[in-house]
DNA sequence: ATTTCAAATGCAACTTTGTTGCAAATATAG
DNA sequence: CTATATTTGCAACAAAGTTGCATTTGAAAT
């Protein structure tokens, strides 16, 4: 699917903005911060703009949020464009990319009696293959 | 084990701010932010003396942080103080408190082919047995 | 008890990240 | 092509966190 047609899909006005920032994350084999995001764009948007395109396509769960640490939010294409399971993120120490690990889907975990879970969010931080070699 | 213990066992200066921030967080039944600590604590100190000493005491593995969102730490004692395996924590959507579940304990995830993990956090979001009542 | 000195603190200045209100610009339905 | 609700950019602000440096302090040695 197309950026144009994902957010005609969700009723959402076609923006150069959002139309960008959903292209670079959906050519991306792995999470990028906002910053990542804002080099790759070709036009200079708003600090303001910007976040309220997050805010949007996050709301709209066409983008979801992975945060690394409080200085340190990553994005990614949501779960119901990709049709992929709910699944665990890997930080690299070394690189400090993210990626999705699609192959480590996220069980529910056993919670004490009277508690619900909505959502289960899985980050494993290590060294990834390509930083463990050097 | 009494806070100036704690530090000194860590090689670490018995301050009155590091000795007050590991009191507060031993005493309290949840992690807390910076600000619920800074309330508990008789003295007020600088915002980077709070941040350096938060810092130090993290480092030496006596507390351990838990991020909620990008705006949002939480301090809680660490594993090595308590005794504790590592385990998830929940967040309550409702009072936005963090507990740890130290039933809910961390089990190793399959990495692919040359990732090695050195830690795994697991945040469950949802609703807390006292919120859901109301 | 006093001295000594590395370590910790407080202050000022700064950076980064994110938010809000409002006027101007723009996407899209008719 | 026009009307209008949305979106954008700007300015101003707030919160979170960092750095350099002079002053103070904990604790070890005298």
């Amino acid at each position: 699917m197309k950026p144009a047609d994902i957010l005609y899909n969700h009723n959402l006005k076609r923006t150069s903005c959002r139309e960008g920032i959903i292209e670079v994350i959906m050519s991306a084999d792995r999470a990028l911060s906002e910053n990542e995001i804002r080099k790759r764009l070709k036009v200079n948007y708003d600090r303001t703009t910007f976040y309220r395109s997050f805010k949007t396509l996050e709301e709209h769960k066409i983008i979801h949020r992975i945060v690394v640490d409080n200085q340190t939010v990553k994005y990614a294409l949501d779960n119901s464009i990709t049709n992929k399971k709910e699944h665990a993120h890997f930080y690299c120490n070394d690189c400090q990319e993210v990626q999705c690990l699609e192959s480590a889907v996220i069980r529910k975990m056993q919670l004490p009696a009277g508690y619900t879970e909505e959502e289960t969010e899985i980050l494993i931080r290590g060294t990834c293959s390509l930083c463990k070699r050097n």
